[in-house]
DNA sequence: GACCCAATCAATAATCATTCCTGAAACGGA
DNA sequence: TCCGTTTCAGGAATGATTATTGATTGGGTC
C-alpha cells in the first residue's frame, strides 16, 4: 500500500478513534490488490489465504467501520451482493447484467448532476449514487450464449 | 385506474403473452392508490384486504411480470426492501435514511445523463437508476430524537 | 513487566427479503 | 366438455447480512 495512503488512513482511524488492527489492514490491502470492485465475500477470501482464523463477519464488521470513517464507500446494486471501492473521487461504475464485472464510468460529472438534485428537493441530501446496468463488451458480443 | 392506463395495460400484456388475471390487477390497483411507493410487503397488505387468499409469493410473480412488461418500474436501495413504482416517466426519487419515506425530485433532466454516460462507456447501458438518500423535512427538523 | 478496561474478534445463530418448488386450480382453444 | 398450458397458494429454501456472545487483544498505567 503507497505510503500516502497509508498516512491518510491512519490519520482517518486516528480522528474516530477506532483502532487499525491487523484484521481492518488486511481488508484494506485485500480491497487494494483487487482491481475489480469486490464483494465482501471476495475480500473475505483474499484475506483469509493470509489469515485463515478470519471470519466472514469480521470482514463486513471491518467493511462496515471503513465505510464509516470514509476511508473506503460501497455500491449496491440489486440482484447482486454489495461491491466495495477505495476510490473515494466521486465516480460512476457500471454492472454488466450477465456477468457482473463492473468497470468505472470516466468523463462524466457529478457534481453538477448532485447540485441540481439538491437544489430540487426539500430533503438534506446526504448521498447519491447511480446505478447502471448493462452488456459488457464481451457479453455484448455473445447474446446468444448460455 | 383510469381507462386510458387500463387501455396501455391490456396492450402490453396482450403483446406479452401473459394473461391479465385479477391478482396481477388487484397489484397495479394497489400501486395505484398507494402514493408513495410501496414495497412488496406494502402492495400484499392492501392485495390481501380484498382477497385475503393472495399470498406473498404471487405478488412478487405478479409484480416481477408486471416490470418485465413495462407496466411498472422498481427501484432499490440498500438496506431496505425494493420499492414499486407506476410512474414509468424517467424521474429521481430520494429517500429519507431515518423514517423511509420516498418521494420524488422533479426538474433534473436524466436523458442528458444517460447519453453522457452511453458516450462514456463501451458498456450496452440497459438501465440506469439514481439512488438518492437524505433527511426529509420531517427528520430533518427533528435531528436528535430517537 | 503485570494488570485492567475497552475495543475487537471469531464463530455461530438469527433475520429478512426474495426466490424456488410443488401440487392444485383456472383458463383458452379444439 | 376435454386438454394442455399458465398461473396460483402455500410453504420451504436461499443467500446476503446482522446480531449475539464469550474469548482475545492491545494500549495505557503503575
Amino acid at each position: 500500500m503507497p505510503e500516502v495512503l497509508d498516512h491518510d488512513i491512519r490519520e482517518k482511524f486516528r480522528r474516530s478513534g477506532y483502532t487499525l488492527t491487523s484484521q481492518r489492514r488486511a481488508v484494506l490491502e485485500a480491497l487494494s490488490e483487487a482491481r475489480g470492485h469486490p464483494s465482501a465475500e471476495d475480500v473475505y477470501l483474499v484475506v483469509k489465504r493470509k489469515n485463515p482464523r478470519v471470519a466472514l463477519g469480521t470482514v463486513y464488521q471491518a467493511l462496515s467501520v471503513l465505510e464509516e470513517i470514509g476511508v473506503i464507500e460501497s455500491k449496491h446494486w440489486s440482484d447482486s451482493p454489495t461491491r466495495y471501492d477505495l476510490n473515494l473521487v466521486p465516480h460512476l461504475d457500471v454492472r454488466c447484467v450477465r456477468c457482473g464485472e463492473v468497470a468505472e464510468v470516466p468523463g462524466v460529472e457529478m457534481g453538477d448532476i448532485d447540485q441540481q438534485i439538491q437544489a430540487n428537493t426539500p430533503y438534506e441530501v446526504t448521498r447519491t449514487a447511480m446505478l447502471i446496468e448493462g452488456l459488457c463488451p464481451k457479453c455484448s458480443g455473445e447474446r446468444n450464449g448460455a
